[in-house]
DNA sequence: GCAAAAGTGTTCCAGATACACCCATGT
DNA sequence: ACATGGGTGTATCTGGAACACTTTTGC
C-alpha cells in the first residue's frame, strides 16, 4: 500500500462516478451491474463506476470506469444527479456523480474487470439486493428516462442506426411498460420528422417485411415539445 | 495558515457547492450575486458559494453558504447540476454542485459578509462580468426554471403565502418573458385546483380590490402532467 | 390458403388559444 | 365622472385517443 502522499489544508471528500447503463434485451428495460468483490457489500451487486481522477472530466470517469468494469464503450451518456449523504459510504466521506446511460444491446458485449467480478444485466424490474444508496440512484435514472422519452429523441439511443418502427415502438413500450396503438404511434413519430427511410427491407419471419429507417440527426438527442 | 493536516493515499478534487437564487424584484426575474474580495477573479461578481464540509449534506452546505454570504436562509433549494472542468479553478481541482433557489424578495434582506463583499441582485437580462464557468451555470439555471415553470409547481415559491392572481401571473411572465392572456390565465390555474381563496382583499390603487390565495400545499412543488 | 406481423385514416374529445366587456375602487 | 386594474365566458383550433381492415410474406 503506497504511503499517504497527497495533504490539505482542509478535509477533501472523494468524488466518484456511477452510472446506469440502461439497454432493451428481451423486450425488457435491463440495466447492468456488477457484483462487488470486496468489501463494503462484498458480493452485492452495484452500479458500475469508481473514483475520479485528478485530471479528467466526470464524464471522462464514467465512461472510464464503464469500460474498465465492464469492457463497455460507444454509449449515450448524461448527468443525472449528485448524491454526497455524509453516510453514504462506510470508508470515507464520498460524493457520487450519477450518470446514465444508453446503448442498444447488440452493441455490448460487458466481461467482468480483471478482478474477476461478476457483470450482468437485471431487468428493471427484478433487481437483486443493491449496493450503497444504488437503489436511490437507479429509481431516479429510471423516472428521467420515463419522464425524457416524451420530450426528447432520447428512446432512438437505444436502437442501431438502421431499425424498424416496431423496433422504436418496442422501446417505448418497454419504458413506459405500457402497450402502445401502432397507427397513433407512427402518426406521431412521423409528425417529428426525424426519421428517413432507408429503402432497405428487412425478412423477419413469414409476414410482410418492415421498412427500415434511419435517424435523420443520430448523434444528437433533440428536445422536442 | 494553518500546515496541512489531511492526507490521502490519492488526490482528491475540492467540493463547493454554488447558488444561483432567484427573485422577482421590480417585475423582473433577478439574482442575486456577491462580488469577490479575492483572487482569483477578484472583483468579479459571482454565485454564493464555498467548500463542503466534511460532515455536512451538499444541501445544507448550499444553505449555509448562502446564509454566511448574503445573510438569507429561508429559500426553496433544488439541485441543478454538477461542473467540474478540471481547468474551471486555477487553484485546484474543483467539483462544483450547483443548486438553485427561489425565495419571495420581500423575504430577502441580502447583506455583505464580514469579509465586506459586496451583494446584490441583478436581472437575468444584464448580467455583469462573471467570475469562473458562472455564467453557464446561470444559463442552465435559467432554462431548467423556464422549464419546470409549465410543468410544476415552482412559480408559488415566489410569492408570499398569501398572494393575488395578477402576482402569480407576473412570476409567469417575467420569467417566460412574455405576456399572458389574463383569462386563459386563471382559467388555467383555477383547473389545477391548487389554490384556495383567504376571504381577504388587497387595496392596492385607485382600483377594484384583488382577491387573495394561499397555495392548498404551500410546502412541496408539485409535479403536474 | 393460412398464420403472422406490417402498414394505413377517420372520428371524437379535451385542453389551449383568441378575444371584449362589466366591476369596484380612488381621486 | 373618469381612470385604473380586477374579474368573467364563448367560439375555435389543435393534438391525442380510440378504433378495424388490407398487404406481404413464409410455411
Amino acid at each position: 500500500m503506497p504511503c499517504p502522499l497527497y495533504s490539505y489544508t482542509y478535509p477533501h471528500p472523494a468524488v466518484t462516478t456511477d452510472v446506469v447503463l440502461f439497454t432493451i434485451k428481451d423486450t425488457r428495460l435491463q440495466l447492468l451491474l456488477v457484483q462487488r468483490a470486496a468489501e463494503p457489500y462484498q458480493d452485492y451487486w452495484a452500479l458500475p463506476g469508481g473514483f475520479l481522477e485528478i485530471d479528467e472530466t466526470l464524464e471522462a470517469c464514467a465512461l472510464r470506469e464503464l469500460a474498465e468494469e465492464t469492457g463497455i464503450d460507444g454509449v449515450y451518456l448524461e448527468q443525472l444527479y449528485t448524491f454526497g449523504q455524509p453516510d453514504r459510504d462506510p470508508r470515507e466521506r464520498v460524493i457520487s456523480v450519477a450518470y446514465y446511460a444508453l446503448a442498444p444491446f447488440d452493441r455490448l458485449t460487458p466481461r467482468a474487470a480483471s478482478d474477476a467480478r461478476r457483470v450482468g444485466w437485471h431487468p428493471i424490474d427484478s433487481l437483486p439486493a443493491l449496493a450503497f444508496d444504488h437503489t436511490r440512484i437507479i429509481d431516479l435514472a429510471h423516472r428521467r428516462l420515463v419522464a425524457k422519452l416524451d420530450y426528447t429523441t432520447i428512446a432512438l439511443q437505444f436502437l442501431e442506426p438502421e431499425f424498424t418502427f416496431r423496433e422504436l415502438q418496442t422501446v417505448y413500450e418497454c419504458i413506459l411498460n405500457a402497450r402502445l396503438d401502432k397507427r397513433n404511434f407512427r402518426k406521431r413519430i412521423h409528425a417529428l420528422d426525424l426519421l428517413q427511410e432507408t429503402g432497405n427491407l428487412v425478412r423477419n419471419g413469414n409476414h410482410r417485411p418492415a421498412k427500415t429507417y434511419r435517424s435523420k440527426n443520430p448523434a444528437e438527442v433533440v428536445i422536442l415539445k
